[in-house]
DNA sequence: GACATGCAGTGACATAATCACACTGCGGGC
DNA sequence: GCCCGCAGTGTGATTATGTCACTGCATGTC
C-alpha cells in the first residue's frame, strides 16, 4: 500500500472518531491495470472512487464516432461526474479509463453518503475536487471553441514532457481525442513543428526537441 | 411571493423541524431584473442561490474577448459553479447575467454548511441539480467540438420558440455566444433559412416561419 | 440634420474539418 | 524468411468555419 493510501485513509477516517474509524473498514483498495474501463457510458454508479496514484481519463464519444478527453483524474483527486452521479443516482454520461496502472479507493455508496453527512472536512474534499474538476471542463469548451489547434497541441505536448527535452508517447489518433479535433489535422501540424525542428516524430511517439519553442507557441494568444 | 418559493422552502425547511426551521429564516428572497450581473468572474462567493423563477445564464469570457454560455440555471435550479466555489471557497470562474426577471433564494454559506450536513435530502437536491448542470457542459464540448452551425442553430432556434411558429428576439453576436460561434458565421447561416423560407430575419429578432422544416436541420446527425 | 452607436451584410482570406485514398512499419502465421 | 493484415500515418481536394476589414443601415441624441 502506496503512503499516499495510508496518509489519506488517516486524514478521512482518523482513529480517535469511532464513528468514521467503522466506515473507513469498508473502504476498498484497487489496483488498476493501464488501460482498465473503470466506468461506461450508461453504468450505474455504485461507489465513490478516489484515485491514489495513477491517472483516469474521462471520455465521451460523440454521435458521429469520435471521442473527446473531458478531463483527467490523477493523484489525490475524484472525478466530478462519478459524484454526481453517485448522489443523484443516474447513470454515468460518459467513460474513464486508465491511462496508466493507476491505484484508488473504492467507497461504497452508503459509505459515502454516512461520511458526507458526518464530516465536513470529508464535504470540503469532495466539493472542492468537483470545482476542479469543473474549471478543466470550462476551460476545455473555451479550448474547444476559440482554440487555435497549434496552440493546443504545443502546451499538450509541453505538459506531457516538462520542460525538459523528452518523448511523448501517443499515435496521432489519442492526440487529436485529447484535442478535441481530426487525426488528420493533428499529423499535418506534427509535421510543421517537425520541420521547425521543435520536435522529431516516430511511429506512436513525439520526441521533444525544443521545448521552450514549443511552449512559446503555446502561449502566443491570438 | 411566487407558490414556488413557498414550495421549495417547506420542503427544505419544514415546520416539523426545529433545526431546519431556524436555518429557513435566514432564507431571503430577491428579486432580479432582467440583464442583472449575478456574479462576476473573480468574485467570491457567499451565498447559495437557487433560480425559483426565471432563467440565469452562466458565460465566461474567453481570452480573444469573446464570450460562449456554458448552461442556464432556471426554474428550481441552482448553479454548479456557485456549489462548488462555495465549498471550495474559490472564487468563480465564469459570471452569471439573468435572462429575465427572476426571483432567487439566495442561502448564506454558514446557513448552507449547515443545512448539508444536517439534511440528506437537502444534500441530495444540491448534487443532483450538480449532475444537471455537469450534463450540460458536457453536451456543450461536444456540441462545439464536433457539431455543426446550422444544425445548433436551427435547434437553439426550435429550442427558444417550440413547435408553434414564433419569434425569438436576439441579436445575432447573441446567438453566436450561445452556440460558441462568431457573429458573421450567424449572419450567414440565418440568411441561408430565410432563403430557404424556414425563417424571416428582421432587426434583433428571428421569426420561425418552419419549424417543422427548421428541427429537421437541427436533427440532421451528420 | 449631424452625429454617435449598435447591429447587420459581405468579400477576401486563413484555418480547420472532412473525405478519399495511398503508403508504411510491424507483428503474426505460414 | 516471406506474405499478409492492420493500425498508424501522409496528402490532396473540397467544404465548413473563423477572422479581418470594411460598408451600410437603423435608431437615438443633441
Amino acid at each position: 500500500m502506496s503512503d499516499n493510501t495510508s496518509a489519506i485513509l488517516e486524514q478521512w477516517f482518523p482513529r480517535d472518531d469511532v464513528v468514521l474509524q467503522q466506515l473507513g473498514k469498508q473502504v476498498q483498495r484497487v489496483i488498476l491495470p493501464a488501460g482498465h474501463v473503470v466506468f461506461r457510458r450508461g453504468d450505474a454508479c455504485r461507489n465513490y472512487i478516489v484515485v491514489v496514484r495513477g491517472s483516469v481519463r474521462v471520455q465521451t464519444l460523440s454521435a458521429g464516432g469520435r471521442e473527446v478527453v473531458l478531463y483527467r483524474v490523477t493523484d489525490g483527486q475524484t472525478c466530478v461526474i462519478t459524484t454526481s452521479c453517485l448522489i443523484s443516482e443516474e447513470s454515468y454520461p460518459a467513460e474513464g479509463v486508465t491511462d496508466v496502472e493507476t491505484e484508488a479507493l473504492v467507497i461504497p455508496q452508503a459509505v459515502f453518503n454516512e461520511a458526507l453527512g458526518y464530516s465536513e472536512s470529508f464535504r470540503r474534499f469532495v466539493f472542492a475536487n468537483q470545482g476542479q474538476r469543473l474549471g478543466d471542463l470550462i476551460q476545455r469548451v473555451e479550448d474547444v471553441a476559440f482554440g487555435r489547434v497549434d496552440a493546443r497541441l504545443a502546451r499538450h505536448l509541453v505538459d506531457r514532457c516538462g520542460s525538459r527535452p523528452g518523448t511523448v508517447s501517443a499515435t496521432h489518433q489519442q492526440l487529436a481525442s485529447e484535442l478535441g479535433t481530426a487525426r488528420e489535422v493533428v499529423s499535418r501540424q506534427l509535421k510543421v513543428f517537425e520541420k521547425d525542428g521543435l520536435i522529431a516524430v516516430r511511429r506512436g511517439l513525439v520526441e521533444i526537441l525544443d521545448p521552450d519553442a514549443l511552449a512559446r507557441v503555446a502561449g502566443e494568444d491570438r
